[in-house]
DNA sequence: ATGAAAGCGCTAACAT
DNA sequence: ATGTTAGCGCTTTCAT
């Protein structure tokens, strides 16, 4: 492998001159500048990013925790940010975790071992640990779609985006309203919540009985609970999907038994993934603004790093309701 | 930031002890042995992966390059990996790679500045500088669902699956067959061969007016191409889009014409990505092993790089005929 | 069984 | 403007 003295012994000059020229130091004859230039361009010398990480004790390197099993939602998001990360000149290092004690230690260590300039979270690691460390180190981070504690998160207002996915059911005259949620995390306690109070501020009365949960936010979870809740009679006119992966998965096993969407039973949506525009019927959702919460938390994590505009603070970014077509006045 | 020097510091003992207790070798008294994992419990101690990475010239990281704009089903096939390469020990670096020469070089500047073990390919580079390289420092490689040379290749056999595709439409009456694909890989021409050829085997004339083209294998580009179609008359009974984003695309476009999908036109696509199963209709398409093809791929990598069982060779997987609901007779 | 010392490839402080 | 040198944190000879 070449390196850089091997480079500074072809034109005949010292390291320390062509490590000048590769950081674009000043202080260097531009005849020997180009020179160097060429030779590196010549023989594609490319210094060793360890080395470097080493000496300089960062690695212009983010890393993005995400769960294992990431949904498209996450996915898009994460594509965006990825691509911001790199015109901002980091290279972006992919955290998977899984939701156990282990995987977290493991994400941990990790984090420990790359030095690491910062790092995004788009997934809610539950151990203290995790946190403690952050904290000890001085790590920047930046949260997206959720927030922990006093780190600076960039997300939307998910109850009253709930609310607001509530309130068009409503509107349109539903009072049988079901809900489909899934595990653990702040966003379904948030859009639970939001389902709760809309239907509070409707006059509808809270039965527990309307809220089925599935053990992941997959298509496949979301046809499973809909084969359950048709299992104990059709006495629901719409369904308030936690995600649009879960009503996709809902129309299908309503679809299934026959049951037409949206003149039999209206489906709403949460996330506004890409499909959610292209599935028959169109999905009626709420719409993340994907792209600007994947731009502006790379934005805020990269000013943090820069420690310019040391800001830490939160940003709510504005939802919408994307009438589609999975959503009609009750029957 | 806590260092081997600390450790050893504390437990009264040489860096270098501390050091084979880390790697687990031999020759270490049982009792400091203990002691020593004890602290390091106790400290969250976590070797520098740069320092490391130096002096033993390797990272135990793998690289996956892989498209920027990934699609569906390249998302599912490195989450496959991802796991796998987990469970054999190998950390996983993500390079994204755009369509163009630079961003070509920019991935084969990563690849050198990093001490990969090795890496997996799912997105067919074009730049000859790349595999060059790859010649010259002999590193392991290993591509997924197309070939290159004489890298060793994880794939099916695209043309003949396209051809099975095909040839269930023809049994179905179809004679009338669009065909929809999209840019510059290896596989597009494979699966674009396969329709000739079947079409050929069928006694069907060969008609370059039935070829659209999709500048990306998006939802997006298939709906627009299925309006340009649609534009021209519509003079045909079937079509086979040569990916499943590409055939949800087009069947949204039918759809939005009051065309039935398959009442009127039956669509096949090509993949199976999860959602194939949970559109309406569900999508008769090709199923690509692609669990077997991620874990396949990790493993011919991990033997190249142990060296254990060099052989360097492909594998074609079985793809299978998956017959849902989007084919039918022709009207 | 253990420690001292060299060195991985690079950058930066200090000389010149 | 350029070179010399030390050192980033670790592993691995080579002594002992």
């Amino acid at each position: 492998m070449i390196g850089i003295k091997d480079i500074a012994k072809k034109v005949g000059m010292s390291p320390a001159t062509v490590s000048r020229v590769i950081n674009g130091k000043k202080h260097v004859n531009p005849q020997r500048r180009e020179q160097i230039l060429k030779l590196i361009e010549e023989t594609g010398y490319v210094p060793n990013k360890a080395a470097r990480s080493m000496v300089l004790q960062r690695s212009y390197t983010v890393g993005i925790v995400i769960p294992t099993t990431f949904n498209i939602f996450q996915r898009q998001l994460f594509s965006i940010m990825e691509k911001r990360l790199e015109s901002f000149g980091y290279y972006t290092l992919f955290l998977f975790v899984n939701f156990n004690t282990e995987s977290e230690t493991e994400c941990l260590n990790r984090l420990k071992a790359e030095k690491l300039d910062g790092f995004i979270m788009i997934h809610e690691i539950k151990s203290p640990y995790f946190y403690e460390y952050l904290e000890s180190v001085n790590l920047p981070v930046v949260t997206a779609t959720f927030r922990y504690g006093s780190i600076p998160g960039i997300h939307v207002d998910e109850e009253k985006a709930a609310f607001e996915a509530i309130n068009h059911l409503v509107n349109l005259g539903h009072r049988k309203i079901n809900l489909l949620v899934g595990g653990d995390f702040s966003f379904s306690k948030q859009r639970m919540e939001g389902y709760y109070k809309a239907l509070g501020a409707a006059g509808i009365e809270r039965d527990e009985r309307r809220v089925f949960l599935a053990r992941q936010y997959t298509m496949e979870y979301g046809i499973n609970a809909m084969r359950e809740m048709l299992l104990r009679g059709r006495d629901f006119t719409a369904l308030f999907a936690a995600t649009d992966e879960l009503a996709i998965g809902a129309i299908r096993a309503l679809r299934d038994e026959g049951v037409r969407v949206p003149e039999d039973v209206s489906v709403i949506g949460f996330d506004d993934i890409e499909i959610a525009n292209y599935t028959v019927p169109r999905l009626t959702t709420i719409h993340q603004p994907i792209t600007e919460i994947g731009e502006e938390t790379a934005l805020a994590l990269h000013r943090q790093i820069n420690g310019s505009n040391p800001v830490k603070q939160d940003r709510t970014l504005s939802y919408q309701l994307s009438i589609r077509e999975s959503t009609a006045r009750v029957p």
